[in-house]
DNA sequence: CGTTCATTTGACACGTGTCAATCCCAGTGG
DNA sequence: CCACTGGGATTGACACGTGTCAAATGAACG
């Protein structure tokens, strides 16, 4: 996802069975509309989960990094809504599905975690929401990449080259509701512009606040009223 | 929501102290970007959840029916994520968010139902943002009155007249990334192809099948294959 | 019978999608 | 060492869906 958030994520099943899993990159790790067994936390790398209508058009819900949890919904719901798969060779802990429960019985505090992951993820999707449906294409990439940018610092991935985007602009633009040629010329204009330079699977962000100005950031919410 | 849930959220708060209160049309519930000391399950009527930007444009995030709860982000992140407001009178189940904790603490059968919910929630947001990618406008507006549909009659609204819809163009505009002339004219079009009448704030919908085409409903997923 | 708000309609502009060619680059094999 | 290949990125020309502007209609209300 783009957020960040608190990485105890990581650990905090280690009191149940689990094992260290590789898979390679374009590996898919959960399928849409199937159950799972497993339940993932991502220790290294990177991928995507993605949705498909029947007439083959993709819609990529989110960006995967290291900290996110997968496979929430087909832990709670009984399969996944969505696809997830690895873009890069990717790090993960595996689990049972099974050890959900106990989670729940035994330590309240965990379970807390994985609804306010629950709620961050849709608190996300809100957002994405709100950008492909009042959004023009260059605020769209603004805020994709400001987003991307800033998840990928928080993970301590900025290098000499910026951070590592490993996706191809495909990706980004079924991510964005946009066609693979006018994101490309977006992306140029961006380029231009200085706001951010995205080549060779890196990502350089001058300054982040020339992308927040582009993609219309908000400033926190409406004007408060009271309460009733 | 467009979903409908399992009703048991509606009543599971109950051996906690809890007040009914009623809400006139307009009311605004929950303010994005601010804190909430209640949270509430809906009884009756409908509302609609939306985020704005800065320059004022919005986007509503979903639509509310009774059986819904509200105010789940706040409980666990502290704040709400986008406002909830009443379209028409409503009444609800108002609770204190500090009990929220006592919940996850001495009823995990219920924590875990929260986690379901907002794993719907996710699951909707996912089909939402699908929808505004790579949909059509006609697409998007069968999918949404669709839903809306569904979910009006599984809560057992359904009358002589058809279900009650009593939002405005604009807010479906506002869902659908859509403009309202755009709108407009394309429920104009689903009228003529008999699929939807939408007016007087009531919707028919002669045959879900007919709108299930425009929408390009999905069959379940992908074409599955083993997983690793 | 004015006022206000939602809906409806037509004319037109523009952002984005589509099509198609080219460029670039990393592999790969002769 | 150099054609050959394939996938991604880039570019230009053009079509079309959707947005914008503006005006008219209709319904609710005092």
């Amino acid at each position: 996802m783009f957020q960040p958030m608190n990485a105890e994520e990581i650990t905090f099943m280690q009191a149940f069975k689990s094992a260290e899993v590789e898979v390679p990159a374009g590996q898919v790790l959960l399928w849409e509309g199937q159950p799972s067994p497993w339940l993932f936390t991502v220790l290294r790398g990177q991928g995507l989960r993605s949705k498909m209508l029947p007439d083959g058009d993709r819609q990529v819900v989110n960006f995967v990094f290291p900290g996110d949890f997968l496979g929430l919904q087909s832990g709670v719901m009984g399969e996944m809504k969505h696809s997830v798969e690895a873009t890069t060779d990717m790090t993960l802990c595996r689990f049972a599905r099974a050890d959900l429960w106990r989670v729940f019985r035994d330590q309240p505090a965990r379970a807390f975690d994985l609804t306010y992951l629950a709620a961050t993820e849709e608190h996300f999707l809100g957002e994405a929401l709100l950008t492909l449906g009042q959004r023009d294409a260059t605020s769209r990439l603004a805020w994709a990449l400001l987003r991307l940018w800033r998840r990928a610092v928080a993970t301590g991935m900025q290098g000499p080259r910026g951070v590592p985007l490993p996706w191809r602009q495909r990706d980004l633009a079924d991510a964005l509701g946009l066609s693979l040629v006018h994101t490309n010329k977006t992306l140029a204009r961006l380029r231009i512009l200085g706001a951010a330079h995205w080549s060779g699977g890196y990502l350089a962000v001058p300054d982040p606040a020339v992308l927040a100005e582009l993609a219309q950031e908000e400033d926190g919410a409406a004007t408060p009223r009271p309460l009733f």
